[in-house]
DNA sequence: CCCCTGAGTTCACTATTTGAACTTACCCTG
DNA sequence: CAGGGTAAGTTCAAATAGTGAACTCAGGGG
């Protein structure tokens, strides 16, 4: 299975994995929320190469997570904006940031510097479940048609680094 | 830059995107939470190639996200399980299934049938602030360091596709 | 005129993915 | 005890994608 053949599985993990699944058009996400429109800001965050940047925008644009705007002819010139598409995925770059904040410590490691506007606050985002409210523990969500739930190491002797906070 | 520099940045979302920044790890991490265990299993939940399935275990392993226990001897057999790191990515995938519901609706599509163990019920994922409580709309999240914030397409005319719910 | 900026594209190389077949080792059935 | 099945991988050639550097337009400034 060829990974464009993904955009159309049934499986929504499957589809959104077709748009964002990659390990630049993340990092390109990331620099629009930071504020990024141009195409040179892109590069410059990114470090990528430029053809690789160009094909992460193009994909975006095509995904309608981004917006292509010319803002002047003539020397062509577009910035790229997200959309209200592009701006719903806020909570899984909030979320993979957390995690990786919490779980993969490092030395020169530097926080995202998450701030929430109306209360004005450092935060981390917590998932709740949007029937009863409360915040939602690992392991306390169970996948559907397949009877069994995840499997995990918790009772595992000695489990190799699994052990941050 | 290759990406496996990726994983000494200082930004935690490149240090994640080391880890689980590609299609098939995202995947291989879904038939985990939906209880798959066995190198059989991840490749028929996946239809990837076996070489690819291998080498994506074998990474999520050497990342401390998934656990490599062997099973019996003589015929080697291992299994494959959640440590605690990789069970703390469980809101990733949560929200990143919420967001592809949400924006990205296909003919074939079908739910992931997430249910919230505590409360018996299939859930939304809800996103919202550590310091005041409030659920996190988008556009509400500053991104520190530069001053500017994210600049969106709401006011855009026609924007292509960006329209969903 | 010469160099600079912005937004890409092109090109030669390298690395990774794919799909299919092969391996190893045990178990079961006839 | 030959043949088939299962589990967990490896191996290999061919196709595909990513990399880094250089190049292209179209102006602008000095």
């Amino acid at each position: 299975m060829r990974w464009n053949e993904l955009e159309s599985e049934p499986c929504p993990v499957a589809r959104a994995v077709s748009v964002i699944g990659d390990r630049w058009t993340v990092l390109v996400l990331r620099e629009s929320f930071k504020g990024a429109t141009r195409f040179e800001e892109f590069c410059a965050g990114l470090g990528a190469p430029r053809a690789t940047v160009a094909s992460r925008l193009a994909g975006l644009v095509e995904a309608g997570v981004l917006l292509r705007r010319p803002y002047a002819d003539h020397p062509p010139r577009s910035d790229y904006l997200l959309t209200d598409r592009g701006r719903a995925l806020q909570p899984v770059i909030m979320t993979l940031a957390h995690w990786s904040e919490t779980w993969l410590a490092h030395p020169t490691a530097q926080a995202f510097d998450r701030r929430h506007t109306i209360c004005g606050h450092r935060f981390k985002p917590v998932v709740s479940c949007s029937k009863c409210g409360e915040e939602i523990q690992p392991g306390e969500v169970e996948y559907g048609t397949r009877q069994k739930t995840a499997k995990t190491a918790s009772l595992m002797p000695g489990s190799p680094d699994g052990d941050h906070p």
